[in-house]
DNA sequence: ACCCCTTGGTGACTTGGTCACATAAAAGGC
DNA sequence: GCCTTTTATGTGACCAAGTCACCAAGGGGT
């Protein structure tokens, strides 16, 4: 098993090179397509999984069929959501879907267990994680409960951009971002376009004036 | 310094002998009046805190002055955000107020560590209160997005009661509870009246059809 | 060209949150 | 006891957001 992938979790450079090659010798590095879910309601994981590329979403779904996205995993982190299956025998009503391929290596449990008994620094890693999953958690309960849906579409918007301002997505995908309707989306988009803040066309969206979403998110 | 509470905490009663002694040398418990600020952005914590007595509200505040309570810590649970900022940098934007005069046990950090590394037990039981909380948040996240106001009532009105059914808070209490406002509770609590559910007096609720309270809950 | 499915637009309506007040009930001071 | 102050609650007008029902493009396939 390779050990060339170890370099990308800055954190795992300060095992020992017995305790690398231990992990290295477990683990599989998997390649995942596209729209794949990673885990789901009633899925039991069977490994700690460790992002290479690609990014996974973690979205919530409703009763009411709303659905909510919570956090994205990308390269370089590890996918709570499993780890804490993997711990506690919690299941969460929470899944995680494939955005783009992802090549991730996944970790038995009994390795990671094994870590954890081992390295302190594997140990600050899985926390660090796991607290920027928290903050993540925070970050979403502060913007449904009291932000202005308004603010919430800008900063979506600028945050979703790519550096040419383009974002190919539809309304409805903009209104699982914010846990919202797409009515309701629609409807703020007409308002930017009108003010000349960005352009559409379907499932297309073009920002012209980026400075000024910004500066909704911000002020009033 | 006492070994007594250690059996409060179930997964503790698995470490060693040896281990059990280390934890109570370094570990203080400490009393807590009603009211104190536990933890809070901007406080950095400096210890692992276990709860013996009493009830920690963990809760977020926004900008704009409104609060939203995400969870509760109960006897024989950690407190998590402690633990989280003492293991990343992490500062969260959350506080913690204790309810109820509190006892708890404060671990050093170093103590904490070094169980970290000794007790898979003591691992598992860090690690099954982090991914309590995660539940926590997302089940906050659900409510808050998707339910009703007035299901999301009912719903803390029964679990906020007493045996009895009564309940001492105001309706700006209650607001808190669900990140709501207080004339959005005083009308549904009206309602809730003239159907017979309740009666009200000034911080005082007494519940008179619990089971009707349940049912609009569960179905519609 | 036509059909079909996805995407986006729109009006009417309900619910929730905000604001600006009016009342009323406790809590003390004296 | 009465009066003042504080805290809790009631209410109407208004705005923002979510829901519902439906329509109108757009953009492939065949």
């Amino acid at each position: 098993m390779p050990l060339d992938w170890i370099p990308r979790f800055p954190e795992l450079t300060k095992l020992t090179p017995a305790e690398q090659q231990r992990v290295a010798e477990s683990a599989q590095v998997v390649d995942l397509p596209a729209q794949t879910t990673v885990f789901a309601p009633g899925l039991p994981p069977e490994n700690f999984l460790l992002l290479l590329d690609g990014t996974v979403r973690v979205q919530q779904v409703s009763s009411g069929g709303r659905e909510i996205v919570l956090y994205r995993v990308t390269g370089g982190e590890s996918c709570i959501m499993t780890t804490a299956c993997l711990l506690s025998q919690d299941t969460y009503n929470a899944e995680g879907i494939t955005e783009t391929p992802v090549q991730a290596v996944a970790v038995p449990k009994a390795t990671f267990d094994e870590m954890m008994a081992r390295s302190a620094e594997f140990r600050r890693f899985v926390f660090a994680d796991y607290s920027s999953r928290i903050t993540d958690l925070l970050h979403v309960v502060e913007e449904v409960a009291f932000e202005r849906i308004d603010k919430r579409l800008a900063q979506k918007l600028t945050e979703l951009a790519d550096p040419e301002g383009r974002l190919s997505l539809t309304h409805q995908e903009l209104a699982v971002e914010l846990g919202s309707a797409r009515e309701v989306v629609s409807r703020h988009l007409k308002e930017f376009q009108r003010r000349g803040w960005l352009d559409m066309s379907r499932g297309q969206i073009k920002l012209r004036d980026p400075a000024a979403l910004t500066q909704l998110t911000a002020g009033d």
